[in-house]
RNA sequence: GCGGAUGUGGCGAAAUCGGUAGACGCGACGGACUUAAAAUCCGUUUCCCGUUAGGGAGUGCGGGUUCAAGUCCCGCCAUCCGCACCA
């Protein structure tokens, strides 16, 4: 009698088996080779997307293929629980962030263990527990005592109103996103972590990460910016003092005819006093945005100071000193000097202001070619440039730099984009910095034995501003040094600190340690690391720096943090747009003759395009209705077909319904497996050469192509007839899908009457004699054109292949009696007759 | 503007080394089973001509190399993503 699949049963009877025997805790005592397999940790947001469902299921199939293949696998889950949407619940919903972050939690591990996930609970975090940002404290105090932690005043977003700093995503257009204030900039003393320090590092180490995609390492270099040029000194003429420029090209020199300054550059501060047109002209520079738009259309526009600097030289050579909309106070120097026949937005400052421009640069035979709209950034030999006439450019810059060097006004040097890493936040919802304010000792770091510095729970959010400075006895402590009355920090860690080192955690978590160096260092790096390429710098990047730095004070000897990284794409669904601009979901919509219409009006409503799972665009689909309906193999196998990991996934109703069509083909062949006799060698090579390609698959991430492979061979067991070969096929194919759809497979496991659970099982072996067949089609071809094919035996030599090829009747009515030109033949794959 | 990716049937896509383009899935169409429907099963499905046999065209566009190009080379176009006056 036939028996059904009933995923509701069976999720919840194999998640149940697979908890009670701890199936996927890691041991750090494994002798196994270890695999140590990653998913970025969710944001406890309170509900589980379609994207999570994607990503922890890309993950959850290596990770169980992994342990199939001898693997001692750590795959692990938490919370990357700080953060502002937790203060937002607390202002809206009068609840207290960590009330309402735990119970999101709670509900997201629910939804997280009904998908069946091979996740090593036992080693849970949550950052926002003291347990964990207890240790960040310790270590942030470690790299505070090595000197890689500092203070500096910096800017902040300040919105009067809500008296709070924001975040730069909140502000818009200028004003607080919640207030609507205009917002001010604010210094204040905040803490700064000296990512900098490792900026070449960094850089550096991006050439060993083969196993990143190449996008994210562009990003990131991108992001560090190193650029190698000179620092030098311009003098002013006719009066004392000047100023450094930063350039690339000292080589061009020769080829200066202006310089200018940001406009917030000290020299223009100054000046602007006496001057109103210059004080006009710098408050238009401010206003005009940095908008992405803005910059692409914007104009170069220049005040000329009226001073005159000296060119180093030659005291005599007299250049104007412009303040200039395009020149950044916060790169380089703040200042440059204008090369327009080399650099085109200097180009099209002198043609706009009518200076000089002069040619420095040229390839072989144009040296006296004037230059006209465009800058000349190409290779060549210096010219009209006295000493350095004839050189490359590479040699010229040396030459220049060495000659700055002597005669003292400037030096090599190398510029970075990167900044420092601005770490505090004026919130409660963070990881408490670990230091007290002394008046008479200053800023002095908590004792170790202090920690974990705890928030404290008892805060409200009804009135604007940071709890933890208004609370009434917290931030009150004395001082560890003179034990005199001071002040806590009452700044809290940027939450990106958190993600920065929660991996080592999750290797290594003894109570009274950030980590145990050993056993961290046996599961590190991270071999697969899964997650969205919205983290392709900050996130990444960060985690790189900690690596380093805790390296360097001696803590882990970790290189990289992840040594492959993938970036998975993202699941979309389609989008319908009313007339009235409002937009409806799909389940609102319905086609009616040929036309899509709205279901409530009747109206018709216009197909927008196929996007990202957003509420603002209705299109959102929550996986937990769609697992209870179809059980959790279908989902995932959802997850995985079709479309390449790293591109988008459509979401369709057709698609999961797909899905579970297959998850109960493929029970209904477990369920109807009859034992016969036989051998079907067609059924055996199909068998093993799914098992090769499927693992070498996986191996890759490609899972759709994995999961075309198995429905080929489901196809094929289908069509076989019965015979040991076809019993062995359903047999093994259990082991094959097991990653995929786990508890399909332990059903079918159990029902075929196998020992222990599928999850603990290997691997087949795969049988190399059955992966080449014996018999081969063979193309044959006229002029590259297909007009027939042959069955040969595999190695059937040239000159048969041949005959053959010559005696197929397509051919022979092709040639009509013709002999070809010449006769292409390729051993097992074609034969191509040139006519 | 710079950098990167992508472009193949009605749709998601395969083709790993220059060698039979479109595997596999979705959808659609036809059929079987059924009083009927669902489920399931069988068949067809790149387009055009043709009842079949077969023929022609075809991997964004235009050139090229080659016996042979989705794949290599040159030049374009479109879409998406990232960065953005970085001296």
């Amino acid at each position: 009698m036939a028996s059904r699949f009933n995923p509701l049963s069976a999720d919840a009877r194999w998640q149940k088996i697979w908890d009670e025997r701890e199936t996927f805790r890691a041991s750090d005592a494994s002798a196994k080779p270890k695999s140590y397999v990653l998913e970025m940790f969710p944001y406890p947001s309170g509900r589980i997307h379609m994207g999570h469902v994607r990503n922890y299921t890309m993950g959850d199939v290596l990770a169980r293929f992994r342990r199939m293949t001898g693997h001692e696998v750590l795959h692990p889950m938490g919370w990357d629980a700080f953060g502002m949407p937790a203060e937002n619940a607390a202002m809206e919903k009068n609840v207290h962030p960590g009330t309402w972050t735990r119970a999101n939690i709670a509900a997201m591990k629910a939804q997280l263990k009904r998908l069946g996930f091979a996740l090593d609970w036992s080693r849970e975090i949550a950052t926002c527990e003291p347990e964990y940002y207890g240790q960040e404290q310790a270590l942030f105090l470690d790299l505070y005592e090595a000197g890689l932690v500092y203070r500096k005043e910096s800017a902040v977003n300040w919105d009067p109103v809500d008296m709070t700093v924001l975040a730069n995503e909140q502000v818009i257009d200028g004003k607080g996103w919640r207030s609507g204030a205009v917002v001010e900039k604010r210094k204040l003393s905040q803490w700064f972590l000296k990512i900098t320090d490792f900026a070449d590092d960094l850089l550096n180490g991006l050439g060993a990460l083969d196993q990143w995609p190449e996008k994210v390492r562009l990003m990131q270099e991108n992001w560090i910016g190193k650029s190698v040029g000179m620092r030098c000194t311009f003098h002013f003429a006719g009066r004392p003092g000047g100023f450094e420029v930063f350039t690339t090209r000292p080589d061009t020199l020769y080829g200066a005819s202006f310089t200018a300054i940001a406009a917030d550059h000290p020299i223009a501060q100054e000046l602007a006093k006496n001057s109103p047109d210059l004080q006009a002209f710098i408050a238009e520079c401010q206003q005009s945005g940095t908008a992405a738009a803005d910059i692409e259309t914007a104009e170069k526009k220049g005040f000329d100071t009226g001073l005159r600097v000296q060119h180093p030289f030659d005291p005599n050579w007299h250049l104007p000193l412009y303040v200039a909309n395009f020149v950044l106070m916060d790169y380089g120097t703040g200042a440059i000097f204008g090369c327009p026949a080399h650099d085109q937005r200097d180009l099209d400052f002198a043609r706009k202001y009518g200076l000089p421009v002069n040619r420095v640069v040229a390839p072989e035979g144009h040296e006296n070619e004037p230059v006209g709209g465009e800058a000349y950034v190409g290779p060549g030999r210096l010219v009209h440039s006295h000493f350095l006439n004839g050189m490359e450019i590479e040699a010229a810059k040396q030459a220049v730099i060495a000659r700055a060097q002597h005669e003292g006004w400037g030096k090599g040097t190398t510029v970075w984009r990167l900044r420092d890493w601005g770490v505090s936040r004026q919130r409660y919802w963070g990881t408490p910095i670990p230091f007290i304010h002394c008046d008479d000792c200053g800023v002095v770091p908590v004792p170790k034995s202090q920690l974990p510095v705890k928030l404290p729970e008892d805060v409200s959010f009804d009135i604007p501003g940071n709890p933890l400075d208004r609370h009434p006895t917290w931030k009150h402590v004395d001082c560890p040094k003179c034990a005199k009355a001071s002040r806590r920090e009452t700044d809290t860690l940027d939450t990106f600190v958190d993600s920065s080192w929660y991996f080592i955690r999750f290797a290594s978590q003894p109570d009274d340690k950030p980590f145990d160096r050993a056993v961290a260092e046996s599961w590190l790096p991270v071999g697969q690391y899964i997650g969205g390429v919205e983290h392709a710098i900050l996130h990444l990047l960060y985690a790189r720096f900690w690596t380093r730095a805790l390296k360097k004070i001696g803590k882990i000897d970790v290189a990289e943090p992840f040594t492959g990284l993938f970036t998975q794409g993202m699941v979309t669904h389609e989008t319908y747009k009313a007339p009235d601009g409002n937009w409806l979901s799909p389940q609102e919509v319905e086609a009616r003759d040929g036309q899509i219409v709205a279901i409530a009006s009747g109206e018709p409503v216009q197909r927008g395009r196929v996007e990202k799972m957003s509420k603002s665009k209705k299109n959102t689909v929550d996986p937990g209705p769609i697992v209870d309906q179809y059980g959790a193999d279908a989902v995932r196998w959802f997850m995985l077909s079709d479309s390449p990991p790293e591109r988008d996934l459509p979401w369709s109703e057709a698609g999961i319904e797909g899905a579970w069509r297959f998850v109960n083909r493929l029970w209904r062949l477990i369920d109807g497996l009859e034992d016969a006799q036989g051998e079907d060698k067609d059924l055996d090579r199909k068998l093993h050469k799914t098992i090769a390609g499927v693992a070498e698959d996986i191996e890759d991430l490609g899972f759709n192509k994995a999961v075309a492979k198995l429905y080929e061979l489901a196809n094929a067991i289908e069509k076989a007839k019965p015979s040991a070969s076809r019993a062995t096929a359903i047999r093994t194919v259990l082991r094959l899908v097991a990653p995929m759809v786990p508890h399909l497979a332990e059903e079918g496991w159990a029902r075929l009457g196998e020992d222990g659970l599928v999850a603990d099982a290997a691997w087949p072996d795969v049988d190399p004699a059955l992966l080449v067949d014996d018999e081969v089609t063979i193309a044959v071809q006229i002029n590259g054109k297909l007009r027939d094919t042959l069955m040969v035996a595999k190695g059937t030599p040239r000159e048969e292949l041949e005959k053959l090829a010559l005696a197929a009747p397509n051919v022979l009515r092709q040639l009509d009696g013709a002999a070809p030109k010449k006769v292409i033949v390729v051993p097992d794959r074609l034969v191509n007759l040139v006519a």
